[in-house]
RNA sequence: GGCCCGUUCGUCUAGUGGCCCAGGACACGGCCCUCUCAAGGCUGAAACAGGGGUUCGACUCCCCUACGGGCUACCA
């Protein structure tokens, strides 16, 4: 392999909600390549937007990042070398940079009003011009800023745009984009509330943290010639930038709530397994290259390359994830995945379990057991809940009707319940695959064809139709129970017949 | 409206001028396997947005148009 300069990547949401799986997207790409490269991989909490912010996203975050696997090197939780990793906690450093803007003549103190501001943008748009700032702040003299500041008004900082000249900007994934300046307004960098705008503490802290790539969705290519003539009134260099596409829901629109866009936590929630959630989103705006897609996250970080990532965005697809997750579930190591069905089956109907009746706790040596055959029938780990349950409980109530199968009569389900009492009785050791072996062998007694003979037990055993494997199924259950439920089984099917039949 | 980014099967994608009358995957149909359901195997239908160039040759390079999306805040 290559050997790579080790990346330093950030990780820099702003705490106003959940975490929704574009941004996701976003921490495994910069996971991804910290990784490969031998880096760091660092959460920095851009909490700079007052009226937003929201105590609980922050928590939601790193639970997001914790589940996915996505392990920090630094962050506000760990510390690190240019700790503190809050925003909030860094006003000073975004105060100074202001300050050495304000000196240099590139930025100015401005003191127009929201008011007037909004009135500006009211009289541009009844005539059709495009809203914007006029840079009518320029050349306030220190006395004007004064005076609005003893009167209480707000004050902001301004970055002076260049008013002529073509801003040309280097993408990791798009390549040279350019931008026409005099089309770009003087921006805000600093707020009367003395907290930055996003445009001076990215810059300020990217720089401080010494990132050396900048990954972020789209949109925000339309602000990157901010940052980078921050970067040059500053005198510090420009990051790599790796702007990466967008997830959108079916119809391409940006991905809400109402699209089924869902937080990390509702899919660990709904029974995803986070590797599996991690190999989707991965794949959605990058591939390795070849046909591979189930991978593990070790295959994808050490496959992983910036130059790969996809310039379109991508739809989500709740279809193809199910299927990455029962690819993931059947190569899973079986312990784990028992381990992983348990709260779902532990889980009670009122808190979105499905079933009350069951007993619990739940043995979790018959859950190990089975899981064999329910790795490659489950989607989602909660189907494991539908296909368990005649195991946890004392008493199942088949439908006599149901054992009746195809191309059978009632007489055939007669003969297989009491031939398979008989052999099971004696089956010995009580495996799976004796049991196997002693029930195929009622095919030639019986006369019976195998579904024949196989789907009456099913159902006296299971009360189900669709079950598990048999053998297996019944193994687990044990000789006593399947005995007695055969027995019930039985008893239960004549009593339909005598109501039906006469 | 302006600016920016994008456009290969329904969806995710491979493809970096000839290997492509375009390959894989999801979903969908058929067949096989089979104790139900799955899983698996085989198989079918399904795409280079349109138009101009450049070139011996364009999915691949350039331009235009169309369409889609993003941005256009003292939000990020």
């Amino acid at each position: 392999m290559t050997t790579q300069t080790p990346a330093r990547v950030r990780f820099a949401p702003s705490p106003t909600g959940v975490m929704h799986i574009g941004g996701l997207r976003t921490a495994l790409y910069d996971w991804f390549l910290a990784r490969k490269t031998g880096g760091q991989f660092i959460l920095r909490i851009e909490d700079t937007d007052r009226n937003r912010y929201d105590p609980d996203a922050e928590w939601h975050i790193k639970e997001s990042l914790q589940w996915l696997g996505l392990d920090l090197d630094e962050g506000p939780d760990i510390g690190g070398p240019y700790a503190p990793y809050t925003q909030s906690e860094r006003l000073a450093l975004y105060a100074d940079a202001a300050e050495k803007l304000i000196d240099s003549g590139d930025a100015y103190y401005d003191d127009t009003q929201p008011d007037e501001l909004a009135a500006l943008r009211q009289r541009q748009q009844a005539a059709g011009q495009a809203p914007g700032y006029d840079n009518r702040g320029r050349h306030r003299t220190p006395e004007q800023i004064q005076d609005s500041r003893d009167r209480g008004l707000d004050v902001v900082v301004r970055f002076r745009v260049p008013d002529h000249g073509e801003l040309q900007i280097e993408d990791e994934v798009r390549g040279r984009m350019k931008f026409d300046l005099s089309l770009l307004q003087d921006f805000v960098i600093l707020k009367s509330d003395g907290y930055p705008t996003y445009h001076l503490a990215h810059v300020v802290d990217d720089h401080e943290m010494s990132i050396t790539h900048v990954i972020r969705g789209e949109e925000w290519i339309p602000s990157a010639p901010r940052h980078v003539l921050i970067q040059q009134a500053l005198g510090i260099p420009t990051p790599k930038y790796v702007h990466v596409p967008l997830i959108t829901a079916q119809n391409g629109a940006k991905l809400s709530k109402r699209h089924g866009a869902q937080s990390a936590l509702e899919y660990r929630d709904a029974g995803y397994a986070p590797d599996a959630v991690l190999n989707y989103l991965a794949l959605l705006g990058w591939s390795p290259g070849d046909d591979t897609e189930v991978m593990t996250r070790n295959e994808i970080a050490s496959r992983f390359e910036i130059g790969r990532i996809l310039s379109h965005p991508a739809k989500f697809s709740a279809e193809k994830l199910e299927w990455m997750n029962q690819q993931h579930i059947m190569k899973a190591d079986d312990d784990a995945l028992a381990d992983m069905m348990m709260p779902f089956l532990e889980r009670p109907e009122e808190d979105g379990g499905f079933l009350d009746e069951i007993d619990r706790p739940v043995d979790r040596d018959v859950v190990k057991a089975m899981v064999p055959v329910l790795k490659e029938r489950i989607k989602v780990l909660p189907d494991a809940v539908a296909l368990l349950d005649f195991l946890f409980v004392e008493q199942v109530e088949p439908n006599a009707e149901e054992m009746i199968g195809r191309r059978m009569d009632a007489e055939m389900v007669l003969t297989a319940l009491n031939a398979s009492i008989e052999a099971l009785t004696k089956v010995d050791p009580f495996t799976s695959d004796e049991i196997e072996a002693a029930l195929r062998g009622l095919t030639s007694t019986t006369g019976l064809k195998a579904g024949q003979l196989f789907t009456p037990i099913r159902v006296a055993v299971t009360a189900k139709r669709i079950a598990p494997p048999l053998f297996e199924s019944i193994e687990v259950l044990g000789r006593e129970r399947t005995l007695d439920r055969l027995r019930k089984g039985l008893d239960a099917f004549e009593t339909y017949l005598e109501s039906a039949g006469e």
